[in-house]
DNA sequence: CGGCAACATTCGGATGTCCTAAATCCGGAT
DNA sequence: ATCCGGATTTAGGACATCCGAATGTTGCCG
């Protein structure tokens, strides 16, 4: 069975799993250099937790080549999702918060609050099904609905969509995306595409703009609604 | 000046300036095991953390005698004091918390908010005065109202008194008070007092009802206003 | 096929926090 | 004045987490 004793699931524990889960859903390996990118750690300390958590049965390591959740190791991980995106939503619902200050206040408090904090705050806000960003919330029983879609910078010229979910953390970025109208729920129109990687021209609820083709890949679109 | 080197505030350090304030407040004396007593924790453990505390500037020690906060040591407990007392009103207020199980909530989100989603709570709230217990809250300047009155345990028969504070973190007990309607802002009246440490009799606005004296001690009253 | 650069791991060490066992101190009772 | 028990500190060690330097591994490319 699950071996070993218990041993305390500590933030850095927490961040270690989502960090790999995040990179798995994103279709990436996760190696130890991408996990020691994305928490901002050197190499060996990664290969060092690695180890202790494939001993403690949450992760399986395979030496030199990376490393994939176990069941008990995703469920770690959507239950540290979950409490941060519904964080990120009740400060922007409840406390004034924007969708670019929110993500270092969850970063803490996903690891401080209680079963019953996160449930009493999905209450509050009605069972959200995405968070501030469209990244969608796990529920409470570690099921989790698929983000469809494509970048917006695959999107054809013309076509109608529906901006779904912003792959973005930094401040700058999503105030820069907000201000040209480019947030969840949008319905916005690509009038012109440059080549060799030029930007992409759009209209959107905040009139016509244009962006790169880098910030628009982070912005995962659908086919707009009626 | 502050010599040393920043050296991070962690949750226990918080946790250790903030169980040397309480017990100075109440004129205990902040001894090694006064200390481990409150944070459950053994004499020897608190007396290398008293020894780092001290040589960052936040303790003042004696050795063999006990400790006392600098300013720099004050301004960072009240600074906790102020969180766990702001999050302890904002869960009753919004999230439907009752005061019997704040504490434990408030006592780990207490080392997570930033500045910013504690004045956000403050300012959601109020800035109320007093938390559920109607334990003061220290402003963000490090100013603390004092609690006057006397012990319900020594309140005279047939004076008419307000409560204004209960100290105590048990939920279980904290319970039984409102249930028997001693809560912050309750107008009651001793009716009757045995001796040798006998029960008190009261009428509370939850009727009449019976206390022992160690119970008693914990709620400080003042004369009802009016 | 062999060499090399990139990536991963191991090694040795620092820091923070906690513990038990052993020494030391201190104040009150004899 | 001396002794003793309780409180405190020191000694020695565990564990989690991190680091830089040294060492291994892998796969590509010439
Ligand atoms: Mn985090
Ligand atoms: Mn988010
Ligand atoms: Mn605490
Ligand atoms: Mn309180």
């Amino acid at each position: 069975m699950g071996a070993t004793v218990a041993s305390a699931v500590t933030r850095s524990v927490e961040d270690y799993l989502k960090a790999i889960y995040r990179l798995s859903t994103a279709g990436q390996p996760a190696t130890t250099s991408a996990i020691a990118a994305l928490l901002e750690l050197s190499a060996p300390s990664v290969s060092g937790m690695v180890k202790r958590l494939s001993e403690q049965g949450l992760l399986e390591h395979v030496p030199y080549r990376g490393v994939a959740l176990t069941a008990a190791g995703r469920r770690l991980a959507l239950r540290t999702v979950r409490r941060h995106r519904l964080v990120e939503s009740y400060l922007v619902a409840y406390l004034g918060y924007s969708w670019d200050t929110v993500h270092d206040e969850a970063e803490r408090l996903e690891h401080a609050i209680s079963d019953e904090l996160a449930e009493r705050m999905a209450t509050a806000l009605g069972n959200p099904g995405v968070d501030p960003h469209g990244d969608p919330i796990p529920t409470a029983d570690g099921d989790i609905a698929e983000v469809t879609g494509m970048p917006l910078s695959d999107v054809p010229e013309g076509v109608a969509v529906e901006v779904r979910r912003v792959n973005e953390h930094d401040a700058e970025r999503l105030r820069y995306l907000a201000s040209l109208g480019l947030v969840p729920g949008a319905v916005v129109t690509v009038t012109g595409r440059l080549p060799f990687d030029g930007p992409i021209t759009l209209s959107t609820p905040a009139g016509t703009h244009a962006v790169g083709p880098g910030l628009a890949a982070d912005i995962v679109c659908s086919r707009a609604a009626e």
